[in-house]
DNA sequence: TTTCTTCAACTTGTATGTTAGTATACCATG
DNA sequence: CATGGTATACTAACATACAAGTTGAAGAAA
């Protein structure tokens, strides 16, 4: 039975993946102008697939189309950042809560397995950002999976681009992959004891990735923020 | 002072309203085709607009574009739909008890007289649905806004529109509106009383929009639904 | 009748003009 | 020098033409 459905892969596909993925991993700055012409050269395509791409980043808020002046990389939004987190915050401690009423087998199987990777991946040297972002997502997708969330986690995912980028700047520099990882153990633990009081503390610090540094990396890439 | 910002009209604006009403008024029904080449005629332009229009109603899952294929207005999907409502029970009962703790006079204040005019409207005979919605709408935006999460009920609106057909189905039936009323009015009271324990329930009940009138609406309608 | 092939009509994707608004450098004017 | 008008280059919005895949009906073959 073959249940990938065969959808054709348009010029207008890829190009999105790679001007996205050069968004999140700042290699397109925040500021930074894309004109549909200059973006249809560099790929050598028209500018019909190019206007459709920069129309979904735009969506979700990747870029900003300013008519008759010029398409931009949108700059990081703390305020609106920060609704993110806030967000993802209400939903996951109430998943994490409900696993931790209901201390389901399979889920918490799951995650311990998805913890053990994340070890692994940190045992080596020269940890690939994206690479950890990857694990990193995996467990807390699990959260919304396990409580057959699928679609919340989707829908989420949507929204989260911006959170995306904001996590990256201080993935980049490398010393927090031990401490989320710890967080994501501790988490577990809070969820097997029942401690919903700790475990909704701990991830709302986890989902901000420890309040005192992001004052820290706002300083320091404050060209990447909006005033 | 003026801080409206000028935003010239486009014609894509125009049409895009247009066609999102249409959708979620049912005026253009589940599973309809919408092909951009009919559409352009209809609204008397080119494809290009439409094309704008269309892939931006893709991203809020109004319509599903098949390329090569056509363009449809989606059903509605109950899991889906139930996803986003446990992401608003998720979100609302977050701040709802975050009000019931501090009681701030100001947002109290401005939910009563929000009380007020739905009280007023339902006095009258012949209750236009969307402007009961309007209202419906405001009491839980002055949620949102009264602890500063502007951003957070803009991100939510955005994958809000399907939970908004669904609910217009038993809205145009024009029985619930006094009930929707009655509930925000038990909301208030458990805010006020700090009873967070009710709050959580009753909200819970309140954005399902009674769990037993679903089973009917997905019956009567079931054409409008997904298998 | 049933099944397969062919083809025409229709769909969206892509390419390329054309139009109109914006920003800026330049120059004339005070 | 300061100011205001103008020409120009640039932008995205919009129009149009062509390309390529899908669908379904008509008709041939079994």
């Amino acid at each position: 039975m073959e249940n990938t459905k065969k959808r054709r892969e348009f010029i207008k596909d890829r190009i999105y993946e790679d001007v996205r993925h050069d968004i999140i991993t700042f290699h397109y700055q925040p500021g930074e102008k894309l004109s549909e012409y200059s973006l249809a050269e560099k790929f050598g395509v028209s500018r019909s697939p190019i206007r459709s791409v920069l129309q979904k980043l735009e969506s979700e808020s990747l870029v900003v189309i300013d008519p008759q002046r010029g398409t931009f990389v949108t700059k990081l939004d703390f305020d609106y950042i920060r609704d993110i987190i806030y967000l993802r915050w209400c939903v996951e401690s109430t998943l994490m809560c409900q696993i931790a009423e209901q201390q389901p087998e399979a889920l918490l199987l799951a995650l311990r397995e998805c913890l053990e990777k994340q070890k692994t991946l940190l045992t080596g040297h020269d940890i690939d950002p994206e690479e950890f972002t990857a694990l990193d997502n995996a467990f807390h997708e699990a959260i919304y999976t396990g409580n057959h969330r699928e679609n919340l986690w989707d829908v989420i995912q949507e929204v989260n681009t911006s959170y995306l980028r904001f996590r990256m700047l201080d993935l980049v520099q490398g010393n927090s992959h031990r401490q989320i990882y710890q967080d994501h153990c501790k988490l577990m633990q809070y969820m097997e004891n029942k401690d919903t009081q700790n475990l909704r503390a701990l991830l709302h610090q986890h989902l901000n990735g420890n309040l005192q540094t992001n004052e820290g990396i706002k300083r320091e890439y404050k060209e990447y923020f909006t005033a």
